[in-house]
DNA sequence: ATACAAGCTCAAGTAAGCTTGAAGTCAAGG
DNA sequence: CCTTGACTTCAAGCTTACTTGAGCTTGTAT
């Protein structure tokens, strides 16, 4: 196939293909012209590029991913789920969290108390000044102790 | 208060906070001195922007739902509340999403059919084509039909 | 008085994930 | 043959959300 198909059939741009096989996360055979050939497997990859993106990995963790795919013969479904097997824990954590979210919006900014001081829910006793950067036990932290 | 101290307290740096108020999202007073001086108050609209930033607003947004707040007096719980209104159904739609992600995980990628045209899950049919670029089903598109 | 921490501005840098443009080559239809 | 569209490389640009550094001023403690 060409790029021009695989970007049709996998709704990615050619130049982010390009991008992807720059990134060593595809690979292309070259026909005599120079032009790019992929097998339709390619679209399998793209697919779990894709897919592993919208779970919430950055392009450098999937390339460590697929690097554990054999070299040597085509990947088999065990192969696919054993890459794909610490996802189920990874979007509950995010499910989670934004349920977590979800309930400070109606229990803390939905009464009204929002204050990073005063409320609980955004910032229980204020203990959270000493455990770095970021919004902290909004995004799961426990306080310490 | 400082810059400093609103940093320690609300875990977002002060750099952060100077780029906050550059884009307009929160203003300070200045001291003789030129130095920034908060009001108490700045910790819960600082609070707002995190929090909005973990449901998944960019700050452009987030700055037009704090443009919303009246100028003229100190924002009551039901202003609060109302601009978070739409929230809980972005929530839910992204937990929808994880969790079509999920079923997916072991329906598609689990049994090893993970191919963008063959199916069901990552393409169906393999009439996504035409609806424009990116995941299309994955992130929620309807089959044109 | 003298440190030194903390604040200021402004410009530039960073990271991720691509896109766009320039300049040129290749392939298919009439 | 000639055009048109698809393809090539390479460098530069873009967006979001900040951080970092330079050079300078202020505030606080001893």
């Amino acid at each position: 196939m060409t790029i021009g198909e695989v970007a049709r059939r996998s709704g990615v741009a050619a130049s982010a293909l390009r991008f992807y096989e720059e990134r060593d996360l595809i690979t292309s055979e070259r026909a005599g012209s120079g032009h790019r050939r992929y097998p339709r497997a390619a679209l399998r990859r793209i697919a779990f590029i894709v897919f592993a993106q919208r779970v919430g990995l950055t392009l450098d963790e999937i390339g460590v991913e697929l690097a554990k795919l054999p070299p040597d013969r085509a990947p088999t479904r065990r192969d696919w789920a054993r890459l794909s097997s610490g996802w189920g824990a990874r979007i509950d954590e995010r499910i989670a969290e934004l349920q977590r979210l979800k309930a400070g919006l109606t229990e803390c900014i939905g009464c009204g108390c929002l204050s990073l001081d005063r409320c609980e829910l955004s910032n229980p006793g204020d203990r959270a000044a000493g455990l770095g950067a970021g919004p902290r036990y909004w995004i799961g932290d426990r306080p310490p102790g």
